[in-house]
DNA sequence: CGGCTCATTGAGTCGAGTCAACACCCGTGG
DNA sequence: CCACGGGTGTTGACTCGACTCAATGAGCCG
């Protein structure tokens, strides 16, 4: 059960070098690698992991069309994925937070079909996706895992098409509140106070509202009392009136 | 590259036997199992397919939260993906054609997350996906491409989030007729004439649209000069129109 | 023929977008 | 120290695209 980690930090000049973690001390690694394997795999798995490095808010972890090589986990921070359309407009794609795996489009292409950069300072591990495929097929977990992690991507994109299809602008709000909310609990963080790492402007995009809808729908969500906002800091004080509100579960 | 079927079909007392079919005679090897393996590999490949069946139109390939045990390639017909909410309304996830994969959601959670109906009659075959996993472990090229089909669906899955969150009723239609022309153009069929295997009511609900809306859309392309509909046959008559409508790729 | 489902068309309403103004925070630089 | 500017967030007034409700038509099957 000894899990261990390749996490990269930068030295004072800049420049990257490796620091070896063990997944036991991570505390992510539960989301991120749920693995069972031996000791001797996991030193082939810890092997692979390479050159991360804390990036600060703004930064790029890859950019659409380039070589698609590797995929991300995102260690500390927070990543939004997004495309641009050919008249250069953004669309936000996805929100990756701590123990998330990132960049797994691409693989069909080779190269990235999106850019991923920081909202906050962040850091990642990177795992060079050839390496994962050969050491996929000599550890069949790994393999599932591989699959199962792509598979429920495929879930949360079928999840959010419902959503953007079926639902009001309050239950977008609510919904990906609720969301960020369950996945912080899921690394053991509170599940009522949040601090989101986003723009009201990324929200607005990835949920294909304007910025004012959000804003607004903020100040009634506290009016209602189903909240308390004060910036990006987010109490839910109701969930269930946030629920109610438009027959969300949970 | 001689690449083999187990393609399924029944007889007169409708049960269902195995008829073996090459998957060179296959039209649609290209797009479903681009592999280039060994003879030997092919044949245990085509070992793990199984019972396939001819399914009448509104007939389920599988339902939500029935055990995962299968991803289904669809042979000839269509198929939508679709899940329902708490209140039992339906919401329309993807539409499969010949040569697609579906079923790969509910890997990771070991049951199916949604439902799979044919919408018209329908030939798939059955891959049963623990076997595959196994196969995959061995074959590396095959481990790669379900892989990259995995990659290809999330995709195309923040394609349509594009479309949902940003373009107007109008693009999304045009959009999807565009798709679904191309789809077929891979298959070596016309770009330009369709038949449409899902009803109004599908479509409205895929693209998260009303059936009134979908209507007034094909009527106004038509007066446009940008369509010829005539029930579910459609005619891209102008796909300059079609796509500068909104500004839509190709 | 009735009884379906599917599709089209019209009339009126409303949710969310657009446009515009302003408040706030923060770092920079005079 | 304060003035300035840019990024971010909020609020109000107005508009419009797509939804709802309602009626009718076309095809299909028992």
């Amino acid at each position: 059960m000894s899990r261990k980690y390749l996490h990269l930090v930068s030295d004072s000049t800049g420049h990257t070098m490796a620091s070896r973690t063990s997944c036991n001390d991570c505390s992510l690694s539960p989301i991120c690698l749920p693995l069972a394997v031996s000791l001797s795999e996991l030193d082939q798995l810890e092997d692979i992991m390479r050159r991360g490095r804390p990036l600060k808010r703004g930064e790029h972890l890859y950019r659409a069309s380039d070589p698609f090589e590797s995929v991300y986990a995102v260690r500390s921070g927070a990543v939004k994925s997004y495309v641009l359309s050919e008249e250069g407009e953004e669309q936000v794609t996805g929100f990756y937070l701590p123990g998330e795996i990132i960049g797994m489009d691409g693989i069909s292409t080779a190269h990235h079909m999106s850019s991923a950069k920081t909202l906050e300072t962040s850091s990642v591990c990177e795992i060079p996706f050839g390496r994962l495929e050969e050491l996929s097929s000599k550890i069949p977990t790994l393999q599932h895992h591989f699959f199962s992690l792509m598979s429920r991507e495929i879930q949360a994109d079928r999840e959010l098409h419902m959503l953007l299809s079926k639902k009001s602008a309050d239950d977008r709000i609510a919904s990906l509140l609720l969301s960020i909310a369950a996945r912080q609990q899921r690394r053991g963080l509170s599940a009522v106070r949040l601090r989101l790492p986003m723009s009201r402007y990324d929200i607005a995009n990835y949920l294909g509202l304007a910025v004012e809808t959000v804003s607004r729908i903020f100040t009634r969500f506290q009016q209602q009392g189903f909240l308390a906002v004060e910036g990006r800091e987010i109490e839910i004080l109701d969930r269930e009136g946030l629920c109610g509100n438009g027959r969300l579960r949970a």
